[in-house]
DNA sequence: CCAAAAGTGTTATCCTTACACCCATGC
DNA sequence: GCATGGGTGTAAGGATAACACTTTTGG
């Protein structure tokens, strides 16, 4: 057998694909959305690119990830899911091998750490947001990355709970049916949506309501005791942290 | 924004699970098993570890996945898709960010190539064969990189044709379905089986039949014009070859 | 003929889908 | 009242699962 040892010039790096759902003005729909950075140096410079950064020695690789999000973007998502490790030789002139996450956040949430960001004198004006349908051409592969992201994404809001990653701790089932139509880009019918998600036993009705208009909605919340192996033997080790607290 | 570059103590390494379908003497089920190899140094000296090595900088993560597997095993995959990158910081004494590959493979290749290696004069003690229910304690974080390849293949097997990574060109349906049961780990109905199998329309008929006992069985083949969307934007570059050249 | 696997048929059950319909509130 | 979304009912269609049954070979 032959013993190698690695080159120093091959370089860790992290990006997140952070998605939000907002509402846009004048349109009734919700889309998703996520935020880029101006890159100011070569390469690619000029050009629009995932958050990111390098690896540290002393951190993990979801660490990095919420770190160098948080670094560029202010952001601390309320989800956050390796989605990918891309190592193709020519995907940058340096040797970069990218581990990108996927995360989820709120719409609310991402204006009040936006707002902290700004108040916190970091330069924010190289961060802007943009509808994920019709995206500009982005650095590296980082249009095909976020290609990818929004697949895994709508394959996995049929067999887990991510969008709970966009809603608030209550809400009512057509805000969930909303993210739901957002995430799959096609309309549900409200009749059906509310049987499938009641029979999936992953929703605790409320006692509140939301009024406002028309017949007030009941309020559910999702029930944190539902095991959901969306993950396979990697469990989140949040999970774990909270199920030993209680 | 605080620009940081990456230390050269933080190395990729790459490693694969590979899985074979083998059917062990005085047994009619065939089960799951892969190769290990026996660690020669510390860190884990003694211990069993997946196969694998450093990446090297003008290689892919997939092409450092089959060439390690080559190197360390003799072996050559049928099927190779990336698992997950494993990096947390105390999986190893010193920073090692490892992505991990997993692969399927025919117990008759498995024969031949392993023949092969050993002709070539390579040392093949150190690599064994374990059944994948029932495995000792591996080095690193290896037991739970294999469950998770486990549950993988148990999944993909329902919406994908990744059991074709453990049969000849053609075989017959209960070829197919003895492979789901190994992969699923119960059995199933033959009668629905054929009729799902043949429902979802990626197998074609041919005119062979396996002769031998009882009554002839129809040999079958993938039909490779089948459009399967498993792994989303990634298609594997493979695959576009093949149709370019069609 | 007999055993056993290949292959077909049938039925019950569940899930999905489409859509009609009633309920409760703001205006 | 009436428009509108919240919520229930219902029936058709498809997928699944259990299992009886027929076919075809080797011995």
């Amino acid at each position: 057998m032959v013993t190698r040892t690695s080159e120093p010039e091959i370089r860790v790096a992290v990006s997140t694909v952070i998605l939000t759902l907002r509402r846009a003005r004048d349109v009734d729909q919700p889309s998703l959305a996520l935020p880029l950075v101006l890159r100011t140096r070569d390469p690619h410079q000029g050009d629009w690119a995932l958050p990111g950064g390098w690896l540290e020695p002393d951190e993990s690789l979801e660490d990095a990830a919420a770190r160098t999000l948080h670094e560029t973007t202010g952001l601390s998502p309320s989800y956050l899911e390796q989605l990918y490790a891309f190592g193709a030789v020519d995907r940058s002139p340096s040797r970069v091998v990218s581990i990108v996450y996927w995360a989820l956040l709120r719409s609310d949430e991402v204006d009040a750490q936006s707002a902290a960001h700004v108040a916190s004198g970091l330069a924010p004006e190289n961060v802007q947001w943009f509808d994920a349908a019709g995206l500009p051409s982005l650095a590296f592969d980082h249009n095909q990355i976020i290609d990818y992201a929004l697949w895994r994404l709508r394959n996995k809001v049929g067999y887990s709970r991510v969008a709970h990653g966009f809603l608030p701790p209550t809400f009512t089932l057509a805000d969930l049916r909303e993210a739901y139509e957002a995430i799959l880009g096609k309309r549900l019918d409200p009749a059906n949506f509310r049987r499938q998600v009641e029979t999936s036993a992953a929703l605790l009705p409320t006692d509140e309501f939301r009024t406002g208009s028309h017949r007030p909605a009941r309020l559910y919340r999702y029930d944190d005791d539902v095991e959901l192996a969306d993950r396979g033997p990697l469990a989140p080790e949040k999970d774990v942290k909270e199920k030993r607290t209680r």
